[in-house]
DNA sequence: TGGGGTCCT
DNA sequence: AGGACCC
């Protein structure tokens, strides 16, 4: 029944002591020996170690604490801005060991460190082990041997040094202290992080899993098992970790699905092989408030004005422009105590934060303080009696690309904000016509088929948001990387961005003096002082004045013509990109076979396109399904790197870095329309590709045939404004690489 | 019990 | 939009 187990991984469990109060001790040095605790509102949330040692636990009611411990300092943690601060500071030092890291809450992380472990395998000592063993009796007993045989044991020692070395190196960079639990999945990573509490590690061998799965008692102690869960396993009379071992699958079918009841078997054993996702940037940011009783509406909005503000903030300091807006309120209620919030939520119109994110005007915020106070009145009647207990606002679905790829978004989006934003209102209220409005009225001022090709690359590149430095979903599609490389299946992708760039890489310069993006990137530059800025730009810095070269950089695998012809910044950045990804690590599968379907209407990049950009996706269809409307701005805000984790002594080796932690909360939708209709491609044009282009082309494609066959004679035919030689040129030049070979 | 988050349905 | 899970 059980197959052979895997222990190919190993998985270490991050968890830091109290963090909160840890938070507070570093800001504070003077605290550090006295019993403090971090509350919100009438919780007590942590406790240093001081305080635990006087009888101040977590999770206690001020009072008690206070009864217990009267000299008890407190510190209000509601705002949690610094802890997440320090909280991102601790992901990117783990991540300088590998990118496979996933966040839980603010004080825990997973690193998957398989792939890393040769770097530190020879420096391990065979019979010696960093920090504890579970099991063991004491700190350093001796090490049995190998009763496995799959090279789990030596695996799991090397993972104990790069836990202690990534332990060190927090400490170094934040100051903060973790446990570290290492073993070969997340479940038991995670249960045996805690063995040994304040800033200690163990190491779980697998011989031992049953033991530390027989020694947690109730289900409810396994991670993944909620209360929910918990309470209809306690009706089917399982209890026990043991009790849930011994079930038969057929009686937990009788209450969850195929898969779960699987799943909670395998748990319950200690199998575990969900992979450590990558985490990206947050799905969401939002702010809550919370409270005994709120009745007037005044209140509610001045409640909500001022989450909206600190909302704000944390927007600016993002970076993303969200495309939707959610509400969210929590009636009181006796009997539920939880899970009677009920949300609202909307999409935003992107025009409101056309000038980015980083100004908010009045107008702006007026507009988002009246949505949400609609939004607030679908869910509660003020004209009747009513009693709320929190508030929130939230905004989510982010619009942006992996941040890697920022100045060469900013190569791609060399237009007018104006434009975009005209484009997104339309789309966004659905008016299709509209596309070909814009389409005209600007491409006197802009060269319209640079204009299209940048809408259309730049749908290819957002598919990329999902790849390997954004992606939780390592899916991922391609990036622009892999665009340039994997040379000839992509020879019409290739030359696309070679017609770009030759046709219009002079024009595009001209054309906007000043975009919005470079505005927001100095803007940003100029307000802060803080990490964030700099760390996409440094690495980049230093990088360029490295290798100046030339040629020499032009990184294998890619066109050598194609780079050289790329702007300094593009090429600085796909050279980083290999430098940080080298020879092919982990090929992904590609197989043409499972390719999502997609409908057409939410993707511009179709299925028939996807297969030259995209790798194939495990879950494809959740992120294709949602749409957003573009937005052609993005800012650079890779999480903040650490900079005064500098010091190598105990740095990981080579690897480092892998780009920003990005994640787009959704795959756009392209250029403004899609076809209304489907026109039919031109003799001579590959079909499949044809209709996979953004109708903006297809059209341009189809009119140019026209042209051409009624040409010598009537040379103005079109009777679109937007036409000028210099798109007819370019146009063209499109049908070179388009037309079947 | 707070003030956040994640993903799935 | 809500529910489950996590901290």
């Amino acid at each position: 029944m059980l197959l052979p187990a895997d222990h190919r991984r190993v998985i270490i469990h991050l968890d830091a002591d109290c963090f909160y109060a840890q938070v507070e001790m570093v800001r504070d040095p003077s605290l550090r020996d006295k019993p403090l605790g971090v509350k919100q509102k009438n919780l007590m949330v942590t406790s240093n170690y001081v305080a635990r040692s006087m009888g101040v636990k977590k999770s206690m009611w001020i009072k008690e604490a206070l009864e217990a411990l009267p000299d008890l300092i407190l510190i209000d943690g509601s705002d949690l801005t610094h802890y997440r601060q320090c909280s991102s500071e601790i992901s990117a030092v783990v991540r300088t060991f590998t990118v496979d890291v996933e966040r839980l809450g603010l004080d825990e992380n997973f690193a998957d460190v398989t792939e890393i472990l040769e770097d530190y395998i020879e420096e391990s000592d065979p019979n010696k082990i960093e920090g504890r063993v579970y099991g063991d009796k004491e700190p350093d007993e001796t090490l049995p041997g190998d009763p496995c045989g799959c090279g789990c044991r030596e695996r799991l020692i090397a993972g104990a040094l790069v836990a202690k070395k990534i332990r060190q190196q927090i400490v170094k960079a934040t100051g903060i202290t973790c446990c570290a639990g290492v073993a070969h999945n997340k479940l038991l990573a995670k249960l045996v992080s805690g063995y040994y509490k304040p800033n200690q590690q163990t190491v779980l061998f697998p011989w031992l899993v049953h033991q530390l799965m027989n020694s947690l008692n109730l289900t409810r102690s396994i991670p993944g098992i909620g209360s929910t869960m918990y309470k209809t396993l306690e009706e089917l009379g399982i209890h026990t970790v043991k009790d849930l071992q011994n079930s038969s699958l057929a009686l937990l079918h009788s209450k969850f699905d195929d898969e779960t009841s699987k799943r909670l078997r395998d748990l319950s054993f200690g199998i575990d092989d969900a992979p450590v996702r990558r985490s990206g940037r947050p799905q969401t940011i939002g702010l809550e408030d919370a409270f005994r009783k709120v009745n007037s509406i005044d209140v509610v909005q001045s409640k909500y004005l001022t989450l909206l503000e600190r909302l704000l903030k944390l927007l600016k300091e993002d970076g993303r422009i969200p495309s939707t807006l959610r509400v969210c309120v929590r009636k009181f209620d006796t009997k539920k105590k939880f899970g009677n919030r009920e949300s609202r939520q909307t999409p935003i119109l992107p025009s409101l934060f056309a000038s980015g994110v980083q100004n908010v005007g009045e107008n702006t915020r007026a507009t988002l303080m009246n949505q949400v106070m609609e939004l607030f009145h679908k869910m509660v009647d003020t004209s009747k009696e009513f009693h709320l207990t929190l508030l929130s606002i939230g905004f989510t679905k982010f619009i942006e690309r992996a941040s890697h790829e920022n100045s060469i978004s900013r190569f791609f989006f060399k237009r007018k904000r104006s434009e975009t934003e005209e484009q997104d209102i339309n789309e966004e209220k659905g008016e299709k016509s509209a596309h070909l409005k814009s389409f005209s009225t600007f491409s006197s001022v802009n060269n319209s088929k640079i204009h299209s090709l940048e809408l259309y690359l730049e749908s290819c590149s957002e598919s990329d948001s999902y790849s390997s430095e954004g992606g939780r979903n390592n899916q991922g599609s391609m990036n622009i990387k892999d665009m340039l490389s994997k040379s000839h299946n992509h020879s019409i992708e290739r030359k696309i961005l070679k017609t770009l760039k030759g046709n219009s890489s002079n024009n595009m310069h001209k054309q906007t003096s000043v975009t919005n993006n470079e505005a927001s990137v100095s803007n940003c530059d100029q307000n802060n002082g803080d990490s964030n800025c700099h760390a996409a730009s440094s690495p980049l810095e230093d990088l360029s004045s490295a290798d100046k070269d030339g040629i020499a950089r032009v990184p294998h695998g890619i066109d050598e013509e194609v780079f050289q012809a790329l702007p300094p910044e593009i090429q600085d950045e796909i050279i980083l990109d290999y430098k940080s990804k080298p020879p092919d690590p982990k090929p992904v599968p590609k197989s043409t076979t499972g390719s999502p379907k997609i409908p057409f209407k939410v993707k511009t990049t179709s299925a028939t396109l996807d297969k030259y950009f995209k790798r194939d996706s495990v879950r494809g269809p959740r992120e294709a399904r949602e749409t957003v409307p573009k937005i052609s701005s993005t800012e650079t805000n890779a999480e903040s790197v650490i900079s005064h984790h500098s010091s190598n002594e105990a740095a990981p080796p080579e690897r480092k870095e892998d780009g920003g932690e990005d994640k787009s909360a959704a795959s756009g939708s392209s250029s403004s329309g899609l076809s209304p209709s489907t026109l039919q491609p031109p003799d001579g044009v590959d079909s499949s590709v044809f209709s996979a282009l953004p109708w903006e082309i297809q059209k341009e494609i189809v009119e140019e045939q026209r042209r051409s066959l009624s040409s010598s004679s009537a040379s103005r035919v079109s009777n679109s404004p937007s036409y000028s030689g210099r798109r007819r040129e370019a146009s063209s030049s499109i049908m070179k690489y388009i037309k079947k070979v």
